[in-house]
DNA sequence: AGCATAAATTTGGTTATCCAGTTTGGGTGC
DNA sequence: GCACCCAAACTGGATAACCAAATTTATGCT
């Protein structure tokens, strides 16, 4: 299906250019929430593309909540024709994001996170994370690679929040983030032991259910990325 | 493939236990960052199921950025070991959002959102956010649905904070939003003029560039959503 | 005419087949 | 013994054929 926040293949304008066609013939067809749309094969014919294409535009527009699919009777519009319009449009539009973007969003997601975290922690949860930052100081003292400990150190935290809902948004930032980092690591050695402080910092500001404290302890924690790219202009 | 919030179909716990295997498998073989994964046809054969089923658990774990398929070439690991198991842990665990949750991050994320337009939101912007905002007074003064209206308002916003990753997210959240807003509208309408009041409050601290006032507005414009349902316990 | 029922068609979904690059390994010439 | 090459096997991806459920249309009985 391809739909991720990274997706700058050929293939993806084709999709697109499926995609806006949809969209033209539901405009034309003057299509209310709840009316069907011709059949998979029918587009298929109309906009000459082979039917696996039709099929997983609708998917991924399926995916965004503004088609549904239903098995063996056909697919509707799940959403009324302005809201279609509107959602489509901004699906289509939708660019590859800058390094500078998913930082910031993803600085705005932990520190809600970690709030939340610190307030509603469990024992376990405790646990968890403290095994998290075990992993990711033995890898930074050790001088390996302690990125993916590091993001295991922030998903366990996110766990602790009890929103799923952030979760999944956290998981969703981890590819293109990784993809970036990798290609040009970010953080030097020279400063682990700052690095591990900073982590425990965050650790024990949780624990002591500290929610202004743990926020701060984040914030200090980021401050190094947003300087090193400066995403405040 | 079937990756959404909201995806409690059936055979997406058949998704998981393939996705399961793939993860046994791997580490079972001990694979490092890069190494190839045995062909689809192969799983497919030793997990006793359909190619395209490890198809759609590749395509997933792919959309995750985990793995990472090779036209006629063959699939790799695309991250560690312990990266990879934490983060396929969390997604084979991810439960479907509640309401509550949804609300909570929405409200975390839009707060960010405005306050970014408000810095950032150059006369076009504003131009689009007003349209968005008479559509939207034009519907609830008629006493018709405004619930899509009222998302593209926020959508409008959420375009000019210039953050093409804050954009995604609030399209991934609409869905499910959506989806619950239409079994049980929450908003009643004798508050209309309150209602109309709070956007325009927005609207014109965003166009003050006033940051401050802007994120005020909008608490004030999901403080009803939140008391209606009592998120904050 | 009204209605129940069944046959035929249309639907999205599934399975099998084919395709075009890639990899691999044994053979060949030196 | 080694470098090179080419064909056979293997790969993910694209296409076509098939399926069962659901809808529509036709049909026959009262």
């Amino acid at each position: 299906m391809k739909i991720s926040l990274i997706d700058n293949d050929a293939n993806l304008v084709l999709q697109n250019d499926v995609i806006c066609k949809i969209k033209d013939l539901i405009n034309a067809k003057n299509l209310e929430r709840g009316d069907k749309l011709p059949s998979e094969r029918l587009m298929s014919e109309k906009f000459d593309v082979k039917r696996n294409h039709i099929r997983e535009a609708i998917r991924k527009l399926e995916f965004y909540g503004v088609l549904k699919s239903m098995s063996q009777s056909g697919t509707i519009l799940a959403i009324g024709l302005t809201g279609f319009n509107g959602i489509v449009d901004e699906i289509t539009s939708l660019l590859a994001p800058s390094f500078n973007e998913l930082v910031e969003t993803r600085i705005s997601l932990e520190l809600k996170v970690v709030r939340l975290a610190s307030q509603r922690r469990t024992e376990s949860d405790l646990k968890l994370i403290k095994e998290a930052l075990n992993a990711f100081s033995a890898k930074i003292i050790k001088g390996n690679d302690y990125l993916e400990e590091d993001l295991l150190f922030h998903l366990a935290i996110a766990k602790a929040s009890k929103n799923n809902t952030m979760i999944s948004l956290m998981l969703l930032l981890m590819p293109p983030m990784l993809k970036t980092y990798d290609r040009d690591t970010v953080c030097e050695g020279d400063k682990v032991s700052s690095e591990i402080k900073k982590h425990e910092n965050i650790f024990l500001a949780i624990k002591s259910k500290d929610a202004d404290l743990a926020t701060k302890a984040m914030t200090e924690h980021f401050f190094k990325l947003s300087n090193h790219i400066n995403i405040f202009k």
